[in-house]
RNA sequence: GGGCCCGUGGCUUAGUUUGGUUAGAGCGUCCGGCUGAUAACCGGGAGGUCUCGAGUUCAAAUCUCGGCGGGCCCA
């Protein structure tokens, strides 16, 4: 057993044991430790180069979660991810290349240069993040990491979507979609989730001139003017209420409850209603469309067909805001979009991918810049009727910020719709962490819509659909099956763009030319076939069959509507089950005071600072500890040095272990059998206590509460062990004979810190190592160690609740010292409990040397002591009662406080006070603690300290406190535990000294003592109260 | 606008599933003490309408309903 440091030094304690780690290849070993298969999924990153505090802590839970497995008998996976595809790195490039548009891509740089660019980066990113990871302690197989960029990784995303082509689940459809003008393509909807931003729009009235009527007009509202030359229909709620207004010499048409709010914000006081009628009657009414001379195309929809420039019915109409008229541009709206199906409109969309408009007098402009323009012609037309500004939320580009836009275009849909209900009862049967998840979880998937998974953009898994020019479709699953159907002989270099883009295919319907459809597939879909791309599905079947689906995965609140969904979907269409069994969700990180960290409010505390100050294993445990799992972290420095604490308490602990087993050669193979006789109560207690948490620290890992586990055992290391044994056990490891009551607690000890150390293994990797490597060694590592079983035969509850009582009296007793200002060095004669605690007898029994030593008083015992009263006049009885004569009453009590009267009043309930009889109501009687007692209360009673000072309590008193003089100086002059001294004291009470000659130089290591002037040696002039000590200590 | 979650001394938080002593800690603060593991530590005091309101109950931080504030997700 070697000597350690004298206090704690993470990066010290760290470095070594890496090191340690390293020249025994441990994690390599613990990689191999046998057990039963646990598939455990890693939720990839996405590679953006740096972990934050939420990915280091995701990974932390991760970790742990492995070593604890690792440790209980599996032999989990521990393959990590990332996500590597997509806009985000698009983006990032084209920053580095300062390219503008997605024109510049393909003549610029070119395709090939640019995804070389692109993988290069993502590769790069995920180093940096495997680095990052490691240095937090992360054990998983870094050297190979899921890379969704692979080949091999792409053939399982093509075979899950043959495998929804074969079942009809994959499909093409013209749809309204969110639209980034700037990156040029199709958004789904989960990356339009939070990226809604409050802006300026304009918010107009427009009239619609009726067809046939004189003067009638639709009063419609939109905050998009943009879209106005796109309108095809007007939509009313069929059954809401609609008012005919008469304003001057027109007629209004609008919901009626929203006809008060309109005109008051159009500032129309002058109106009448000549007409009520149902939505449902204004069906079918056509319009002259406002904008029909600016776009003449409108000419031609007008014609085609009566529902054009038509009312029509929809139940999406709402009171909220606007007119109830609501305008209808099938082209740039989802819910228009399905209007228009349902009335036979077409999709109209004139806007090309950079948000130009096409058709009308505004083509060539960006929507925005149209704006302006249409609301002016509007009002020379004299349709406007009100223009102001909005403040709401509109949807923005989650990577590059520019606004969306609606629009229709051809997309690929994964069929969500009709898997849905299959979705979620397949999901009855997962387990969600914490339950309540669960309904979350499927609120969000029934409001989902169907998956639009293609992108037109570069950087992606290809879409593997190629199409001929007679519009035939074919999806290929592979890339056997795309050599198979290949006509020209391309040696396909990556299944990337530009190289897939150039492999024709032969149709097999008529044998025509098939190129690839350019678009390539949302990032989201990569990261859903995680479970089974990882695993190198179908190409290994074996590893598969025997252990998917996973059995646990945990990401952060945001993923239960995105991966924790996206990996439900896919999988349910792939094989018709869910993908894991477990889901747990984790919390956000926030700074101290609950707001997000921003690079731009520079409040971002990075992971490496954290390592830095706090090192690896506080912010690991910190991690675990500070909330519960699923709730958000508040990341502050002074609650991590709460942890800090912890383990600088713990290495104390070790410290004070170690120190003194060292000096015996303590042998650490000691059995329990061996030291069984002379195990006193408070070490039966201390081994109760570790294997109790043993327990606890099971339970909470088992159920992943890991504040649980980590709350508990630092409960046991501040409180039990260090605030309580290590106190009560102090003095018997000074003892210098090979004591048999010294080798107990060395047993007790040991056999606690090792079991400690395994407990701790999966939460601080580094501190448990050197603890269990410097006590025990059995194994080479601590992580090849099992989980510590409880010992349940050294379980004693009945004296675990004993010593919580002892806890409570001592606190009392120290409490009622404090309030008779007597020091605790001070001993005292004697502690009574009044108490009726039925536990209390025996625990003063079984543990009254513990309770002396600790309370430092000669005898300790349960019962009474006889209690003074006081009586005072009770004012608000004896005024009604005696009215006038009450003051005189009063002073009779007071002045009768007698022994007697006290007890007439207790005995009868009532005494004489003067030439008064007074009843025992009349008078307030209090407890009042006799003379030369001090109490306190406490749930199991009141304590009382007797406060009386003999002559021979006041020797030992002053004893002490000489001792405690010359331990100090001992200590200043950086003497070993065991060095010996020569001690000379000059005092004024030497008297009182006598017969405490032995125990002080007992105590304090002095061979010689002698009263007297000392030659040499250190000097020291006390003063102890009003007295004053001269001390000289010299090394013997 | 909808779903789910959170709200406990100045700050951070446990307890809420299963209602039951005086709501438990840590930080901070004030007072005191201890020290042969101590660059430490311990005890005590002050500090709480458990977000608010209503309800159920003998009993509510805990269950129900509603409001307010915050978060995530969805529109």
């Amino acid at each position: 057993m070697k000597q350690i440091q004298d206090s704690y030094d993470a990066e010290l304690v760290e470095s070594s044991v890496k090191r340690y780690w390293e020249d025994h290849e441990i994690v390599q070993k613990y990689m191999k430790k046998d057990g039963k298969t646990w598939y455990w999924c890693d939720g990839p990153p996405y590679v953006t180069g740096t972990i934050h505090l939420g990915t280091a802590w995701n990974k932390m839970i991760k970790d742990t979660v492995l070593r604890y497995k690792t440790m209980t008998g599996f032999a989990p996976t521990r393959q990590p991810g990332f996500d590597m595809h997509g806009l985000p790195i698009e983006v990032k490039v084209e920053e580095k290349l300062k390219l503008g548009t997605k024109k510049d891509i393909e003549n610029k740089i070119g395709i090939d240069n640019f995804i070389g660019m692109c993988r290069e980066f993502a590769i790069d990113n995920m180093n940096k993040m495997i680095n990052q990871f490691k240095d937090i302690g992360c054990w998983m197989e870094w050297d190979r990491p899921y890379m969704p960029i692979d080949d091999a990784y792409i053939e399982s995303g093509w075979y899950t979507l043959k495998k929804a082509w074969d079942k009809g689940l994959f499909f093409r459809d013209k749809r309204v979609t969110h639209w980034c003008p700037r990156c040029e393509t199709a958004l789904a909807e989960h990356e339009i989730r939070g990226a809604y931003k409050m802006v300026d729009d304009p918010s107009i009235f427009v009239k619609f001139k009726l067809i046939g009527r004189e003067d009638e007009y639709l009063l419609v509202w939109t905050t998009t003017p943009w879209t106005l030359p796109a309108n095809l229909a007007v939509a009313v709620h069929p059954d809401f209420d609609y008012v005919e207004v008469m304003v001057d010499d027109e007629t209004w048409i609008m919901a009626e409850s929203l006809m008060k709010p309109v005109f008051s914000q159009l500032k129309i006081y002058n109106y009448a209603v000549i007409g009520y009628l149902k939505g449902s009657e204004l069906e079918g009414m056509r319009y002259e469309h406002p904008l029909l001379d600016e776009n003449p195309i409108q000419k031609e929809f007008f014609e085609k067909g009566e529902r054009y420039h038509s009312v029509i019915l929809g139940e999406h109409v709402t009171l909220e805001d606007g007119t109830g008229c609501v305008h209808t541009a099938p082209g740039f709206g989802a819910e228009d979009f399905d209007m228009g199906k349902k009335y036979g409109l077409e999709a109209y969309s004139p806007v090309d991918d950079q948000g130009k408009l096409t058709d009308s007098k505004y083509a060539g402009l960006f929507i925005k810049k149209a704006d302006p323009l249409i609301i002016e012609d509007l009002k020379s037309k004299g349709l406007m009727v009100l223009t102001s500004v909005i403040n709401h939320k509109y949807p923005f580009c989650w990577r590059c910020k520019s606004l969306l836009i609606f629009k229709s275009t051809e997309q690929w849909f994964l069929d969500i719709t009709r898997i849905k209900s299959k979705i979620l009862e397949k999901n009855m049967g997962v387990q969600w962490i914490p339950g309540w998840v669960h309904k979350r979880y499927e609120n969000g998937v029934e409001n989902v819509g169907d998956w639009c998974i293609s992108r037109q953009r570069y950087w992606g898994m290809p879409l593997p659909i190629w199409s001929c020019e007679k519009g035939h479709h074919i999806c290929i699953g592979s890339k056997e099956e795309m050599e198979g159907l290949m006509k020209n002989d391309l040696k396909v270099k990556e299944l990337h763009r530009p190289y897939v883009d150039e492999v024709v295919l032969s149709c097999p319907e008529c044998g025509g030319d098939m190129t690839r459809v350019k678009d390539i597939v949302d990032v989201w879909f990569d990261s859903s076939i995680a479970s089974w791309a990882s695993l190198h599905y179908p190409h290994e079947k074996e590893t598969f069959e025997r252990i998917w689906p996973s059995e646990y995965i945990v990401e952060g609140n945001d993923q239960v509507t995105k991966w924790f969904y996206a990996q439900q979907a896919s999988s349910v269409i792939t094989f018709g089950e869910v993908p894991y069994k477990t889901v747990q969700m984790h919390g956000f990180v926030y700074d101290a005071y609950g707001d997000a960290m921003h690079k731009s409010t520079g409040n971002v505390i990075a992971p490496e600072e954290v390592v830095e100050k706090e090192g690896r294993d506080i912010f690991r445990f910190f991690t675990l500890w500070h909330q519960q799992p699923h709730d958000d972290m508040k990341f502050s420095w002074d609650d991590i040095a709460s942890v800090r604490r912890m383990v600088s308490i713990l290495w104390n602990i070790y410290k004070f272990s170690t120190t003194y087993m060292a000096l015996d050669d303590y042998d650490i193979r000691t059995s329990y059998d061996d030291v069984k006789e002379h195990l006193r109560k408070e070490d039966k207690w201390m081994l109760s206590r570790i294997n109790s948490v043993c327990v606890q620290a099971k339970d909470g890992m088992d159920e992943y509460m890991f504040h649980k586990p980590t709350r508990a055992l630092m409960d046991l290391i501040v409180e039990d062990i260090s605030r309580w044994y290590v106190r009560l056990v102090r003095s018997r490891t000074w003892s210098e004979k090979d004591d048999p009551d010294k080798l107990a607690v060395y047993f007790t000890l040991h056999h606690t810190l090792v079991k400690l150390s395994k407990l701790l293994a999966p939460l601080m990797p580094y501190i448990s190592e050197e603890i269990y490597q410097n006590l025990s060694g059995r194994l080479e590592s601590v992580h090849l160690e099992d989980f510590p079983e409880a010992d349940t035969a050294l379980i004693d509850e009945r004296l675990e609740e004993e010593m919580k009582n002892a806890k409570k009296i001592v606190e009392a007793c120290a409490n009622a010292r404090q309030k008779a200002e007597l020091k605790q060095r001070w001993p005292v004669s004697e502690v009574v409990v009044d108490s009726k605690d039925e536990l209390l007898s025996t625990t003063i029994l079984d543990l009254e040397p513990v309770l002396k030593e600790q309370i430092n008083t000669k005898c300790i015992r349960i019962g009474g002591i006889e209690r003074d009263y006081k009586v005072k006049p009770n004012y608000k009885k004896l005024g009604p009662k005696f009215k006038g004569d009450a003051q005189k009453v009063a002073d009779a009590i007071t002045s009768e406080p007698k022994k007697e009267f006290i007890v007439a009043l207790k005995e009868l309930g009532k005494a004489t006070a003067g030439t008064y009889t007074v009843d025992i109501d009349d008078v307030v009687m209090e407890e009042v603690i006799p003379e030369g007692w001090s109490s306190s209360e406490t749930d199991l009673g009141i304590v009382f300290v007797n406060t009386v000072i003999t002559e021979e309590l006041r020797s030992e008193a002053m004893a002490r406190e000489i001792i405690r003089r010359i331990q100090e100086m001992r200590k200043e002059m950086d003497l070993n535990v065991e060095d010996v001294i020569e001690t000379n004291i000059v005092c004024s009470f030497e008297k009182e000294l006598d017969g405490q000659i032995d125990y002080i130089s007992n105590e304090t290591r002095s061979k010689k003592m002698a009263f007297e002037k000392g030659a040499e040696g250190y000097f020291k002039e006390w003063s102890i109260d009003e007295n004053r000590a001269s001390i000289w200590v010299k090394k013997a």
